[in-house]
DNA sequence: TTGAAAGCGCTAACAC
DNA sequence: GTGTTAGCGCTTTCAA
């Protein structure tokens, strides 16, 4: 039926091993012997048989990508778009991607089971994951990526988004724009990315020399969603005129915070600036516009699996932390602040 | 390293093949010698390799998963659902899943590898897909099924939403609301389904012994989103009092339609009903909560896999259509239609 | 009911 | 540079 490498191995007139080297490009194979398994090899479609070679070299030329489940199914294509990046960036160094999602909680009968058949040859996580399963992985020393996400020790490579210099281009832009009071909020603390943009909004007010009002920072949701973020707005209005502008630590608490705003009758931007992280699809959907902190999210996946290859191959080192630049991108939910509101 | 059939067959005191025989409940075994053997398999924590099993039995032991690049990047996990179904019910009958993404307009050159490579035993294809993709995979006889999307030939096996049923639903629960005339929006009349849901809803008006309005029926957008709901609906509005209940092809054009009504000054459901379908996460996020027909994406994910397999196994026939029930979701988006409005 | 042995398609070590 | 050959870990005849 399909054609093997002995199939082109006769047509060619070669040995079979001949072909390998020539498919692997390894070795020594004189270029016209190269040409002759080439065209065999086109004309029959040859392609390496998966099982046949990780049977032989004892890899399994799959990767393993997990995420929490609900973080998969979030509305936001946020992490969806990490996994098309590494999917993409697969295809160029030839692995398959095993997508596999876990539950919040860590479950020992409920493991991949492309590792417990060691059907990988490592893992990407993405996202807040387990501690468990990132021991469990390491235990069966296979190499490890996180994305998005990093654990206290640093022994674990990961692929991280530049947080602290996000807040700081926002703090920057508002700045400029002749805010001086702004608030912050947040949620989800458990997440390191969360707690990383919450201190850097306080370390970029004070090194700006702007004042710094701790109850201006309102850090204790459990989550950061459209509706924490309606409440932690709320929360924000009843203490009265004290800013012109609030940072969300993501869009869809930004999303949450405009809508508070709007339904006591307050403008974006004219009464309150608001500003995103993350620019996800709503940043753009809704009105208005957010000003927002552009996060690559493809290229995340894609650096994660670059890396993981790298690790394999001998030319990338575990342990390794990639940080991605992000960008501002201004829209309209940021402005001048209203001179009236507030004169500090 | 890692425990191989033959560490098995040592610690148990048995041959290679009567281990495969327990592993893979074949054939007759006595009890005892299973026993010993179930022991040894837990005691090592015995997993067969994936690549040396497919090697002999000439399968692949995978399922190509494939959608479209922006289908799967879409700010409503909709298909990101339908996968989760998918790769559930894979972990249950022993199958990985290998997803990859296409783009809209095929082309030969960008093959995904797990069909060149012939790595999957069936293929599972999601939402609209260039009919040449299909072709490929068919000539190569693969097993295919296709889910929310068929062709005009009816070949290849089909997971499919009761579009019609749905559809009827909507109008049954606005009639008995008292509502006598209605519009519906749909767009993207490429997709089979769209044009289940327009014929429906006419068809439905007729049986049911409505007026049918063909004014009424507005089918002319390109796309299916909130912009072109928000469209359709102010052509609606523009032609003036002539309709209490508006039937949105799915929740992202009623989300549209809704706001296309506020931005004029209408109030729905007071104003107006109008209604959904799919029941996305948006539907129950915007304001108000759309009344809107559940479809059970998980559930349509693990029923590809399920009759995938079952094709493989010769338990299921190819060619077979299932057509997956779907439920009115009633929330804030309908209510009667104000008395004065409308008479009729 | 169990065991011995062949061989799936490929790579890698070793001859030549 | 190229060919021969021994397995990788498993399933599957075929004998016993």
């Amino acid at each position: 039926m399909t054609a093997t490498i002995r199939d082109v191995a006769r047509l060619a007139g070669v040995a079979v091993s001949t072909v390998s080297l020539v498919v692997n490009n390894k070795g020594r194979v004189s270029k016209k012997t190269e040409e002759k398994v080439r065209q065999a090899v086109a004309q029959l479609d040859y392609h390496p048989q998966h099982s046949a070679r990780g049977l032989v070299t004892r890899r399994s030329g799959n990767f393993g990508f997990i995420l929490s489940t609900d973080h998969f199914s979030q509305a936001e294509p946020f992490y969806t778009k990490i996994f098309l990046g590494t999917e993409f960036e697969a295809r160029s160094v030839d692995y398959y991607i095993l997508l596999t999602t876990i539950e919040r909680h860590f479950n020992s009968s409920k493991i991949p089971r492309f590792l417990l058949e060691r059907n990988v040859d490592g893992v990407i996580l993405v996202g807040t994951v387990p501690h468990k399963i990132v021991d469990y992985i390491a235990e069966r020393r296979l190499p490890i990526v996180l994305v998005d996400y990093e654990l206290p020790r640093m022994i674990h490579s990961a692929v991280l988004i530049d947080n602290a210099d996000g807040i700081r281009q926002i703090v920057h832009h508002l700045h400029e724009l002749g805010h001086r009071h702004m608030a912050f909020i947040g949620g989800d603390m458990k997440h390191p990315g969360m707690i990383q943009r919450c201190k850097a909004f306080q370390e970029t007010i004070e090194t700006t020399g702007l004042p710094f009002d701790p109850d201006l920072l309102l850090c204790d949701q459990e989550t950061s969603n459209i509706e924490t973020g309606y409440v932690a707005m709320e929360k924000l209005l009843s203490q009265g005129d004290r800013f012109t502008a609030v940072i969300a630590a993501n869009d869809a608490m930004a999303v949450g915070a405009v809508r508070a705003c709007q339904s006591r009758g307050y403008r974006v931007p004219l009464d309150f600036s608001i500003t995103g992280f993350d620019d996800v699809e709503s940043a753009i959907t809704s009105r208005p516009a957010l000003t927002t902190i552009h996060v690559p999210k493809e290229k995340m996946g894609a650096t994660a699996l670059r890396h993981l290859a790298g690790i394999i191959k001998g030319t990338a080192y575990e342990g390794t932390r990639v940080t991605i630049p992000v960008r501002l991108v201004k829209r309209d939910s940021t402005d001048h602040p209203r001179s009236h509101t507030l004169s500090a």
